[in-house]
RNA sequence: GCCCCGUUCGUCUAGGGGUUAGGACGCAGGAUUUUCAUUCCUGUAACACGGGUUCGAUUCCCGUACGGGGUACCA
């Protein structure tokens, strides 16, 4: 049974790469009927930001990502959250060092950075450990003292030099390190806390894990995480590996960072942050207007492909056609204009009632009105011209309030001396109209020109503007019907006036 | 610097020893809609470079260039 896990670390708003990491993992579960879980890496403490683990949840949710184990979400492999399995590590590090694999080093980071500042490329390793402080060098009573003394240490794991190690990737294939290259990384930290690299083989070890489908970024130190399953012994059930391809940012070097969604006016987070202290406020993807299955779909296409042609996906075609196999190998640029075009296409295929669902909350911050009726008529208007939800109460104001700014150019064309009369005329025939709907108008309307032999191109636009101030929107019909006889008549009324 | 990964239209990508190198976004044009949008059609534009291997390389191999990542008591 295969087990999956997402572990990001709490040190703010989640960022698109990671849920995207967090995507692939849960489709890869769903389809092959595994488990999905959540695990908090907090074991850098000081780079702990609060509320950034309910952030994360309340992402996952939102995206409907919904782990089944892990903070939040119960489980038998808990607890979840490193911090709480801190005397986990502390066992499993000195297991090391029993079996020889691991060291304690009592250099201060003060000296540390001595060391790299006057030795060029200096790195802790096989050729530069004898000359520095570590049980490597002192006698066993020696190294005990300095324990006893409680002075500060790490624990590192002991590279030896002069062989080859395999990492095996499901994107990449096999990648080849030279262990003499490798540095003693730090496995145990001076406060009490693991390392990255210890936790995280610990963890995937007693979690079952099966598949680690992580960013590149981990690549490199693969090759520590193999040396330390071998350590503990645990090679014949050493999770298959598969490191992601990166998202850059839309232009310029780098990849994306938390940064470039306000440099660049696009959402890099699933939801909105409120921010910290620390951490500034930001817009996710919901507050800029994002359905989640929009963003699901785009996601899992920006850097994993069906083997066709098919674009749109919903979360269930997703989970049956992903396959690690068609992930690609290089780097994506994030595209916003296609993450837009992908939600003016959910937003089109979207019920009406349940974009009036989502037209609510704009509505109400606005002040406007909320029925759901009206919100569904709105939806069914606007919702082959949006592209991002605000856009119903924002392109889409004036189904809500009064005309706010007239298209004078057109205006200046079409209302000419002799229309005068003749768009009066038409006001209290509309006025008189009865039933006022769609339907009847578009009849009456045809009717009425061609009784006053007017051609539609010099009334129609001016109806559209009277009610909407714009050439842009719904059918003329339409829009009447939806803001009603009374409304309809005082707008037209009002260009009457302002023309006057 | 050293180590690792990568490189097909502007972007996301398919493909693969002999193809008109396919799709999508964007952009441009057209049709439909007496608006706009939608929809449909058309166009635009790519195999980084140099050596091999081969009858033939965009595809395989080796270099180079370029891009990305790593090189912390961060993850």
């Amino acid at each position: 049974m295969i087990r999956v896990r997402f572990a990001p670390s709490p040190t703010g708003a989640l960022h698109i790469g990671g849920v995207r990491t967090a995507l692939y993992n849960y489709l890869l579960a769903r389809q092959k009927g595994g488990t999905f879980l959540l695990r908090i890496e907090d074991t850098d403490q000081t780079r702990y930001v609060p509320g950034a683990e309910d952030y994360i949840i309340r992402s996952l949710r939102w995206l409907g990502i919904v782990p089944d184990e892990g903070v939040g979400f119960g489980g038998d492999y808990g607890p979840y959250r490193q911090s709480d399995r801190k005397e986990i590590y502390q066992e499993y590090a000195l297991k090391l060092l029993e079996r020889g694999h691991a060291y304690y080093a009592f250099d201060t980071p003060e000296e540390l950075d001595a060391q790299r500042s006057s030795v060029e490329n200096f790195i802790y390793n096989h050729s530069t450990r004898q000359g520095l402080k570590n049980s490597l060098n002192f006698s066993e009573s020696e190294t005990r003292a300095w324990l006893d003394q409680g002075k500060p240490y790490v624990i590192r794991l002991k590279v030896e030099p002069g062989r080859s190690i395999l990492v095996s990737d499901l994107i990449r294939g096999d990648v080849h390190f030279q262990s003499g290259e490798l540095d003693d990384k730090v496995l145990f930290k001076s406060d009490g806390m693991p390392t990255y690299h210890l936790a995280n083989i610990v963890d995937d070890h007693l979690m079952g894990i099966t598949h680690v489908i992580r960013g590149e970024e981990w690549l490199p130190s693969t090759a520590h995480h193999v040396l330390l399953y071998e350590g503990f012994g645990w090679k014949d059930t050493m999770p298959a590996f598969a490191h992601l391809p990166l998202i850059l940012r839309p232009e310029g070097h780098g990849k994306l960072s938390k940064r470039d969604g306000a440099k660049f006016g696009m959402p890099v987070f699933p939801t909105d942050w409120q921010g910290t202290d620390t951490v500034e406020a930001v817009q996710g993807f919901d507050g800029a207007g994002f359905l989640p299955e929009a963003v699901i779909n785009f996601l899992a296409l920006l850097g994993w492909h069906p083997g066709d042609d098919r674009e749109i996906f919903s979360i269930n075609e997703l989970i049956e056609s992903f396959s690690i196999e068609n992930i690609a190998k290089s780097g994506a640029r994030f595209d916003y204009e296609k993450a837009k075009w992908f939600n003016q296409k959910y937003i089109q295929a979207t019920d009406n009632a349940v974009l009036a669902k989502h037209i609510q909350p704009l509505a109400a911050a606005k002040g406007y009105r909320t029925d759901d009726n009206f919100l569904q008529t709105v939806a069914a208007l606007m919702k082959e011209r949006v592209t991002l939800l605000p856009d119903f109460v924002e392109t889409g104001y004036y189904l809500f309030e009064p005309v706010k700014e007239y298209d004078t150019e057109t205006l200046s064309k079409k209302w000419t001396p002799a229309i005068g009369p003749i768009f009066a005329d038409l006001t209290q025939m509309l006025e008189n109209l009865e039933p006022f709907d769609a339907l009847n108008m578009e009849a009456s309307v045809k009717a009425w020109m061609q009784e006053k032999g007017v051609k539609p191109g010099d009334i129609l636009p001016l109806l559209r503007i009277a009610m909407a101030g714009t050439m842009k929107g719904p059918a003329v019909f339409d829009m009447a019907e939806a803001l009603g006889k009374t409304e309809t008549i005082e707008r037209l009324k009002r260009l009457i006036n302002r023309n006057a």
